[in-house]
DNA sequence: GACCTCTAGCAG
DNA sequence: TGCTAGAGGTCA
């Protein structure tokens, strides 16, 4: 009596599941969760066995041809959780188990494509000559390279055709998993700084390139070190090929270093002891402990929602002690490793050995190796983003999702489209482990389940003082070695008391020292509280009635002068999302639009004296004359990082100044480099976008300017508020970390809209009122579920024509199903209507229960997203 | 994703 | 009539 597999193909394009049959040599070996090797068509795929049937499906079972790694299978828990997500997102079952797939393993199938030595055909169409061309040139291709040489052009149909007239053969293949070793590239200068000098002004034809080239010069003649070229690329706006055009003339030289650097290893500091808890942390620590000796699965969720700075982490490492000690494993997800390398090192060294780190840079091999461990049972505790709920322990005691309300979190690229927190807490079902969600500024549905009892409230609203060894260390090394060519370095009159001051005894400065308005509280053992920092808030209405036309109100610009005499440092924030230096004409207000998606804003770009689309990348020259009138008088105008930066140089020309945005971050390894800079003073002005929003923990920093905070508030989209008190919130929260105290000038156009005003008092209380009786109205979560359906097309009309009739089918179901409560909204362009040369179109269902309308039904080239992020 | 089949459109 | 491009369905 044979028995058949019912397998999921890793194709995550495919639905459903399909029935094999075994060889007599694996008959008994396979088990539910293993990963095969199976025909598929004419392919050959990878496969993960969902279970044994009696009866297959087809009459005729083809056989599954091998197990591709008896050691790598899904666990129990894992499959369930697949299961759960398919059936959550709509999303096919195959594409939510592929997230679990060990990585590196988890090839898909491809298809290699290798030119024959027939003499090259004439007159073929322009797609088939440049195919043969490119294989020509470069070898035997797969597919996917193919699909990165001529990318967005649908070139199978013409391959097709080549294959089929003998040109060209096909091949299926499943690629082996590749292994790369771990290597940064470094650069050094390899003359004297004398020599380099004088070379600065030959480098090259063009004004744009000598420009580059010598700014990469002057930087590696300020480092005298080896540099890590990715931030030689973002300090510098270089290429690799301005590059090697330098190496090329002697004047620098190139090597690699194995070291991964930590950016913040020289003022973290070596966790030895378990510090002790303050009284609100002990009692938050009791009701979570008493949670994890609860029966197994008898514990709900557990919502820790504590300021900035409050001491989460100290509640999570116990919980996580806790759990390993009882032999359970445990995951801790955080938004982004290089935005939070301080939490992960001290988990790292509150658990030596134990830690699976899961990040970017982990070469495939080494991703693999954790992968395999933690299904061993030799790691206990996985620390990563969203992916690495995914990595298979065998017996799951905790979930951690710091930060829980980061956008990071949310899946918004390919399905299954689900969220990392709401995938935590089903897990955590699944597994009957404890699951504790974390966050300073939680999302309005996260409070109202809270608060409805669902889950578990537990609020830390004080401020505690954790860097006085960290601050002091720093200060003591800034005194020493003042950075070249600086400003006034902080004196022992400056700051006493805290350099001198023995680093296990409580740093309480002298009242007249403590710097503005941050009151200490001395607290019990060694921790101090504090309040959050005051925010001054500065309407921008009355600066352009003063006559101040700077896009810094007086008000910023004397702080921020304070702020670098005292030797402190700041960070400028600039919310960019909705605006940007766009180029418009004086004349006739013609302003310029990117031509693949309409009603996106081209940016301006200084360095490079062009044009970007921030979606699409595309790129063009800066015109001359307005394509519109033909008017000379075509200017940019607006706030960029670039624009800040700039100002800050011309008020205050001794500040050294970094940009952190999307685009000095584009490379790898950019983050790391820029916060290490900072962090180690390098920099005293930080300027940057929505990544300041995210954990750093920065002692030095005394003073966040939030350039224009009204920026994302009329977005159409019904999270907009709650965005934006988020992001204003967090990086509000980056000032006033240490005992040298803090404040925040929040700049705004709006100063009564209620986001802006809670955040000027850091009342989330009055946010969560407005907001939810807002949510309430409207229907929308946490009163009202939604799902959006989303559809692409290059043909406007058929982009509208599918969204109509998908809303028509849609009707019809709702009147079957006689679901009143149920709404349609739409169908509609999106906000951004048109992106990457395809017309975009959406549809929103609001209601009780929205996905069980959709669940079964055929939506293809629809993209659908339960519980959306966003509208736009 | 690759392949197959079916159909509409079109030149001869 | 024969060819091709595009749509739609299937893969066990």
């Amino acid at each position: 009596m044979p028995t058949y597999l019912d397998i999921a193909v890793n194709m995550p394009q495919i639905s459903g599941s399909f029935h094999y049959h075994l060889p007599p040599e694996l008959e008994g070996r396979l088990h539910p969760g293993d990963l095969v090797i199976v025909p598929f068509g004419k392919q050959t795929v990878q496969g993960v066995v969902l279970g044994e049937v009696e009866q297959p499906a087809v009459p005729e079972t083809r056989a599954v041809q091998a197990i591709l790694d008896p050691d790598a299978s899904l666990t129990p828990a894992q499959m369930a959780l697949a299961r759960h997500l398919s059936e959550a997102t709509l999303a096919p079952l195959a594409a939510c188990v592929a997230l679990m797939l060990p990585p590196g393993l988890s090839q898909q199938a491809d298809t290699l494509y290798t030119l024959d030595t027939s003499p090259p055909p004439e007159n073929l169409p322009r797609l088939q000559q440049r195919l043969l061309a490119l294989l020509q040139k470069r070898g035997p291709l797969r597919g996917r390279q193919i699909d990165r040489a001529i990318p967005r052009v649908d070139w199978r149909p013409s391959m097709r055709g080549l294959v089929r007239r003998g040109w060209i053969t096909a091949q299926p293949v499943l690629p082996p998993p590749t292994i790369q070793p771990k290597h940064i590239r470094t650069a050094q200068l390899a003359v004297p700084p004398e020599q380099a000098e004088a070379s600065l002004e030959k480098l090259g034809r063009t004004e744009a390139t000598r420009a580059r080239r010598a700014a990469m010069l002057r930087a590696l003649i300020r480092e005298g070190v080896p540099v890590d070229v990715a931030w030689l690329y973002a300090e510098s706006r270089g290429k690799i090929d301005d590059l090697r055009y330098l190496a090329k003339k002697g004047l620098v030289v190139l090597g690699e270093s194995e070291v991964w650097r930590d950016p913040l290893e020289e003022i973290s500091v070596p966790w030895d002891k378990v510090p002790p808890l303050t009284r609100d942390q002990l009692a938050i620590w009791k009701t979570i402990e008493s949670g994890l000796r609860s029966p197994r699965g008898n514990t709900p969720p557990y919502l820790l929602h504590g300021v900035t700075g409050s001491g989460k982490t100290e509640i999570y490492l116990r919980a996580i002690a806790h759990t390993i000690q009882q032999g359970r494993g445990a995951i801790y997800l955080v938004p982004e490793i290089a935005l939070t390398p301080q939490t992960v090192r001290r988990i790292m060294a509150r658990f030596p050995g134990r830690v699976g780190l899961v990040h970017s840079k982990l070469s495939p091999g080494e991703r693999y190796d954790t992968w395999r461990r933690a299904r061993a049972g030799d790691l206990n505790i996985i620390v990563g983003p969203r992916s690495a709920l995914f990595t298979p322990l065998p017996d799951i005691g905790l979930i951690i999702v710091d930060e829980c309300h980061d956008t990071s979190y949310a899946q918004t690229e390919r399905p299954p489209f689900y969220h990392a927190r709401q995938a935590a807490v089903a897990y955590a079902r699944i597994t009957a482990a404890v699951c504790i969600l974390g966050s300073a500024t939680p999302g309005v549905a996260s409070m109202y389940r809270a608060r409805q009892g669902q889950w578990t409230l537990l609020q830390l609203p004080q401020r505690i003082l954790a860097h006085k060894d960290a601050v002091q260390a720093h200060l003591q090394r800034y005194a020493r070695g003042a950075p070249p060519g600086s400003r006034p370095t902080p004196s022992k009159q400056q700051l006493p008391g805290l350099l001198y001051r023995h680093p296990n005894r409580d740093a309480v400065p002298p009242a007249e020292h403590s710097p503005r308005s941050s009151p200490f509280h001395p607290y019990q053992h060694d921790a101090q509280t504090a309040d959050l920092p005051p925010v001054r808030l500065i309407d921008m209405r009355q600066e352009l009635k003063a006559g101040n036309r700077s896009i810094f109100s007086r008000a910023l610009q004397e702080t921020l002068g304070q702020t670098l005499e005292q030797g402190q440092q700041a960070i400028l924030f600039l919310n960019r999302r909705g605006t940007a230096t766009y180029v418009f004409c004086r004349d006739c207000g013609h302003a310029l639009k990117c031509p693949r998606c309409d009603e996106v804003s081209l940016t301006y770009h200084r360095e490079e004296a062009a044009l970007r689309c921030h979606h699409c990348g595309y790129r063009r020259k800066m015109p001359k004359k307005c394509p519109n009138c033909g008017s000379t008088r075509i200017r940019y105008y607006g706030t960029g990082t670039e624009q800040v930066e700039a100002e800050v140089r011309a008020l205050f020309p001794k500040a050294r100044t970094l940009r952190w945005d999307w685009d000095t971050t584009r490379k790898k390894g950019a983050h790391e480099i820029i916060l290490s800079h900072f962090a180690n003073h390098r920099a005293d002005v930080l300027i940057g976008t929505q990544m300041l929003s995210k954990g750093l923990d920065l002692p030095l920093v005394t003073l966040v300017g939030i350039v224009l905070a009204d920026v994302g508030l009329n977005l159409p989209d019904y999270r907009a508020g709650e965005r934006t008190f988020q992001v204003l919130s967090q990086v509000a929260g980056r000032a006033g970390r240490s005992v040298l105290g803090g404040q925040v000038v929040l700049q705004t156009f709006r100063p009564r809209h209620y986001v802006i005003q809670a955040v000027a008092r850091h009342d989330y209380a009055s946010f969560y009122a407005r907001e939810l009786a807002y949510r309430r109205e409207l229907g929308y979560p946490p009163f009202g579920r939604l799902v959006r359906l989303e559809y692409r097309h290059t043909g406007r009309e058929q982009a509208e024509a599918a969204a109509r009739a998908l809303a028509q089918r849609i009707r019809n179901w709702l009147r079957q199903e006689d679901r009143r409560q149920t709404e349609l909204i739409g169908p509609v362009p999106c906000f951004f209507s048109r992106l990457d040369n395809q017309y975009r179109w959406q549809i929103v269902l609001r209601g009780p229960d929205p996905v069980s309308l959709l669940r079964g039904k055929k939506l293809l080239d629809w993209r659908v997203e339960v519980d959306p992020v966003s509208l736009l």
